[in-house]
RNA sequence: UCCCCUGUAGCUCAGCUGGUAGAGCAAUUGACUGUUAAUCAAUGGGUCGUAGGUUCGAGUCCUACCGGGGGAGCCA
């Protein structure tokens, strides 16, 4: 079989590159066949574009295979481009050889018709050949391509930060532990496991975040950015938590909190033009079939500025609103969800940047302000998904640092001793932020469940696949 | 982890105040059609998530457990 020669169905529908009367070979999955007798149609789709393209049989009785080719299975068709006779379509092949490569019989799970969500979940080694979750797909890989082009672009280097840590307080929450010890019967010492006995000769994580290394590599390169997995072992459960997921942090040498804010934000405005301009089948599908407002939105949000705001003057905003919150607002609390939705959702209606915030609920590397309570910590919150950046300026100065790090609890100081040295040798202010790639794909598709912007997602009781 | 909702044919669901199950789609067979989530007709298909309990009798009520959804917390 040339399967080498086949024609792509994206080439013929999507850019139209292909002559009319040439003969191709398209090789797909068939989502569907009507057989008459006089003629019939074998529709198929090979995962290029969101279209497939129908094979036309003119004299049904010479095709026998016809009978045995059900939805889902692979065929092989060759014929001539043609246009369609018929309304509904540009283009159609008139077929002149059909051969069944794998068949799929009537237990085959999807069905001509909308299936829920919970339910191609469920078949997610399947899923991938539905419309939605094949735009699903094609976009990420195409947004995945735009993160690296405007980095890129701008000079920043990709940098690969390690996935397995020793460190066990990155301040961003449960660690799943890495270890071949048999955990029938480990070693022991002193009545505890004795992990020096274990494979890196010490307890070891898969990492929350790129971010400790990505600032070392930041201060010798400049500019640097990561993407890759983030592992959380986190008992979330909810439709923006994922235990597994990609995260895009970028960091930057001699930048403060301006400087990163407008990244975040250039960097957000970059990716929504990028799929309304580069991936316009995908972004009308989501249009008609999602959330009819997505373009609109994504549209006037890249043209108009996000509004940027303090800690402080979000707890005014929200103190003075006639909103009735559950949870009562006060200077020194954590924003609740209600109130970033209220900020981002009804006040603003667009990403808002929470900046400043109190340095008792940040983490210890943030830099401290003059005004000694607050950081130069920032959220970005965008309508629907919610918080979808967070960064902040890092604290550059040695004994700062280091005195924060006691306040906040840390005892074994001297194992974050390399951290600490970019401040002690030729320190410099530099800021950076962490992008969730599953949230930013759910803002720009609409989506609103996490599970379903990642082709096999890995939750609390759920690694299947 | 907490709160609320939910679990009935392959899929989506109906089944009122308890009396041993229905529809649409899918599948099979046949007819018909330049069709296009094709159409028409017939047929097959369910130990009602699991385990207990109440009751003469439970899909329907109660308890526990296991899934799923929404919300909260944690965050990206």
């Amino acid at each position: 079989m040339d399967y080498k020669n086949r024609t792509r169905i994206a080439r013929i529908i999507l850019s139209d590159e292909i002559a009319l009367n040439t003969d191709v070979i398209i090789l797909g999955l068939v989502r569907t066949v009507r057989v008459g007798k006089e003629v019939a149609f074998v529709e198929v789709n090979d995962g290029s574009c969101l279209k497939n393209i129908q094979g036309v049989v003119g004299e049904p009785d010479k095709f026998p295979v016809l009978s045995e080719i059900l939805t889902g299975a692979s065929v092989r068709i060759k014929g001539k481009l043609i246009e369609s006779q018929g309304g509904g379509q540009k283009y159609e092949i008139a077929v002149e050889e059909l051969d069944l490569i794998g068949p799929a019989d009537a237990t085959y799970p999807l069905q001509k018709k909308r299936h829920s969500y919970e339910f191609l979940r469920e078949i997610a080694h399947l899923r991938p050949r539905t419309n939605t979750f094949g735009a699903l797909n094609r976009i990420r890989s195409k947004l995945a391509y735009a993160v690296h082009q405007f980095y890129q672009e701008k000079g920043f280097y990709y940098i690969h930060t390690p996935i397995v840590t020793t460190s066990d307080c990155e301040g961003a929450g449960g660690l799943f532990r890495v270890s071949t010890i048999d955990h029938e019967n480990p070693p022991i010492s002193d009545g505890k496991i004795d992990w020096t006995e274990d494979f890196f000769g010490t307890e070891s994580f898969l990492a929350v975040s790129g971010q400790l290394e990505g600032e070392l590599l930041a201060t010798a390169l400049g500019d640097i950015y990561t993407f890759g997995p983030t592992f959380r072992a986190e008992n979330s459960n909810t439709s923006r938590h994922a235990s597994e997921f990609w995260m895009i942090e970028p960091e930057m040498a001699w930048a403060e909190l301006d400087d990163n804010m407008d990244l975040a934000e250039e960097f957000l405005k970059y990716l929504f033009r990028y799929a309304l301009e580069k991936c316009e089948e995908e972004m009308s599908f989501f249009g008609q079939w999602i959330d009819k407002e997505v373009r609109q939105t994504l549209a006037s949000v890249a043209d108009s500025q996000f509004e940027r705001l303090t800690y402080t003057e979000a707890i005014k905003i929200l103190e003075s609103s006639s909103e009735k919150f559950e949870f009562p607002v006060s200077w020194g609390v954590d924003l609740q969800s209600e109130h970033e939705r209220y900020l981002t959702e009804k006040k603003f209606k667009k990403p808002v940047i929470v900046y400043d915030y109190p340095e008792e609920i940040k983490s210890f590397y943030m830099k401290l302000n003059d005004d000694g309570k607050t950081v130069r910590a920032m959220d970005v919150l965008v309508p629907r998904v919610g918080e979808i950046i967070g960064g902040s300026q890092r604290e550059h100065r040695l004994d700062v640092l280091e005195n924060r790090m006691k306040e906040k609890g840390i005892t074994n100081i001297e194992e974050y001793q390399w951290y600490l040295d970019i401040r002690k040798y030729g320190t410099v202010p530099h800021s950076g932020f962490g992008l969730g790639f599953e949230r930013a794909i759910m803002y720009i598709t609409g989506m609103t469940n996490i599970r379903d912007v990642i082709p096999f997602p890995r939750v609390p009781k759920w690694a299947k696949f």
